[in-house]
Formats: structure tokens, C-alpha cells, sequence
DNA sequence: AGTTAAACCTGGTTGC
DNA sequence: TGCAACCAGGTTTAAC
């Protein structure tokens, strides 16, 4: 599921109504990616503050409260199929609940059923393992650090398909299977263009078609195909408002050719072959 | 070093 | 209806 989009919705919604909550408890359920890295109740008594989001990772950071509990934080990932809710009351975990953090202002519910994402303690996001799980990210998408003129360096120095370097987060963080697809589109490169090849005028709509996609995307919602809700349990909205993910066989809305499917790195790319350039 | 395939895991959909 | 094959918002790990 969650690209960056959906990850920020998900840092919205959890945010205020957490900030400054006490850890009461901490449930696992079944196992995630990683082992936690911490014994539970060294949690208890720890205070919240404000959540982080890097890429698509969550950081949910804790200092020692007045009864105890111990400083550092928790690095979360909602992997393909993850969600976070805020559950009012204390109700049970269902099958595919698979993290609980309860605290004095509700409980924070991690649902997974394919268990790709992550919890893991660290003892900050400087230290290991945040430091190494973080260590190859690109840059924020909307760092202002990030102009046209790095961005374009930096795919200088790739010559695999463009889709598959977005995709990997090195030259900029955030996208995924959707909005990598969506941004290209909007910014007409075929998604097979090698990087090199890619010019600073071309890199430079590169950029600014991916910063308007996701910021579209978080302002809709993000996306849900299947599994993804936002902490209210709401479905996201763009998926309705994506141009070529999903729509093989539909007319492009730019030029009215036919959108394609290819499959790169294993991945399905939709694109349109008539307006996209390599 | 950069690029690519395999692996992790579950469930819904498709096709025979 | 049943069952196998395929597909899905990601990322790490190992292997060219």
C-alpha cells in the first residue's frame, strides 16, 4: 500500500491526537519483518512527542515519563498491506493486528495481513538500526535542498530505467509503485528512459510532476487499492484520479492513445506510449 | 558500484 | 464449485 502519500496521511491523523500520551502497554501479536529490538514493558510510563516521517517510514519518538519508561523511539513501516489505527476503546485485536501501543489517549493499532511492515525500537533515529535502515534514502521530495539542478546530477549518475531509480528511493524518497508511474506520465518521460539520459529540462519537469502527484495524493487521501485507511478508517481517493496506474487498456487523458503495461523489476509500469518519451 | 532477481507473507481475483 | 496460477501501495538480501 503506502507510498509516502498515505504515510503522511497517516502522520496527520495520529499526531495531535497522541502528542504527549503516556505508553500504558505494548501488545505484539504476530511477527513483522524485524524483531521489536526492546522488552515491552521498558516502554511503560515513556511520554510521546510529535511523529516524524521519513520517506515512508514513520518515527515515533518517546522521552522518560514521570513513572519511568525509557527514552528513544519507534521506527515503523506499514510495508504493502499495513495501516495504523486509533482504537477509542480497548477492543481485541483481530487477525492481522499485529502491533498495539497503548497509551492514556487510545490505542495505536498496526493491521498487516501480508506483514511486510515493521516496528523496531531504536535508540534514536541517529542510532542503529534507524541509522541503517534509513542510511540509503534520498532526499525528501519537498526538501527545498532538492532543486532541479541536484535532482538532475543525481540522475546523472543512474543508467537503469527511470521507474526503477524512482522506485528505489536513492535520487529522491517517497514514490512508489503509483506515483512513480503517475509522475512520469504527467511529466510525458517514458518510464524505460535510462537516467542519463535525461536532461536538466526534462529532470526539472521530473521533479515538479512528482511534488504536485503526491501533494495531490495526500490532499485526496492517498490511495487505496485494498488494504489502506487512514486512522479514521477511510478509504483514500486518488486511485479514482490516477491517469495511467491501473487503467491498461484506457484511453490516456492527455492524448487518448491506449495506456500499456510493461513489467519492470518485477514491478507492473502503466504508461502511455504515444505522449511519454524516452 | 550499479543493477537485477529472489525472498519475505497473505488474500483476493482470474481462468481452466 | 474447486483449485491452481497470478496479482497486489515495499524493501532487504544475495547474486550477476
Amino acid at each position: 500500500m503506502p507510498e509516502l502519500p498515505e504515510v503522511e496521511v497517516t502522520r496527520r491523523g495520529i499526531d495531535e491526537p497522541l502528542r504527549g500520551a503516556q505508553v500504558l502497554a505494548l501488545r505484539l501479536g504476530k511477527a513483522l519483518r524485524w524483531p521489536l529490538g526492546v522488552a515491552p514493558e521498558a516502554l511503560v510510563g515513556s511520554r510521546l512527542l510529535p511523529v516524524q516521517r521519513r520517506g515512508k517510514y514513520l518515527w515515533l519518538p518517546v522521552v522518560p515519563g514521570p513513572q519511568g519508561g525509557c527514552g528513544g523511539g519507534l521506527l515503523l513501516h506499514l510495508g504493502m498491506s499495513g495501516s495504523l489505527a486509533l482504537q477509542p476503546a480497548d477492543t481485541l485485536p483481530g487477525a492481522h493486528d499485529h502491533f498495539d501501543l497503548v497509551t492514556t489517549q487510545g490505542t495505536l493499532r498496526l493491521t498487516d495481513p501480508r506483514r511486510f511492515g515493521a516496528v523496531v525500537w531504536s535508540p534514536s533515529i541517529a542510532d542503529e538500526p534507524a541509522s541503517r535502515l534509513l542510511a540509503a534514502l534520498g532526499p525528501e521530495p519537498f526538501d527545498e535542498t532538492l532543486t532541479p539542478a541536484t535532482f538532475h546530477a543525481a540522475l546523472q549518475r543512474h543508467r537503469a530505467p527511470v521507474k526503477a531509480v524512482l522506485l528505489s528511493g536513492r535520487i529522491v524518497v517517497g514514490a512508489g509503485n503509483i506515483y512513480a508511474c503517475e509522475a512520469l506520465h504527467e511529466a510525458g518521460i517514458h518510464p524505460a528512459t535510462p537516467c542519463e539520459r535525461i536532461g536538466p529540462q526534462r529532470a526539472a519537469r521530473l521533479l515538479q510532476a512528482l511534488r504536485e502527484t503526491l501533494a495531490r495524493a495526500i490532499a485526496l487521501g492517498g490511495s487505496t487499492l485494498r488494504d489502506f485507511r487512514d486512522v479514521h478508517g477511510m478509504s483514500g481517493a486518488f486511485q479514482q484520479h490516477a491517469r495511467v496506474y491501473g487503467r491498461e487498456g484506457q484511453a490516456c487523458p492527455r492524448c487518448g492513445a491506449a495506456v500499456r503495461r510493461i513489467v519492470q523489476g518485477q514491478r507492473a509500469t502503466y504508461y502511455c506510449a504515444a505522449c511519454q518519451r524516452r
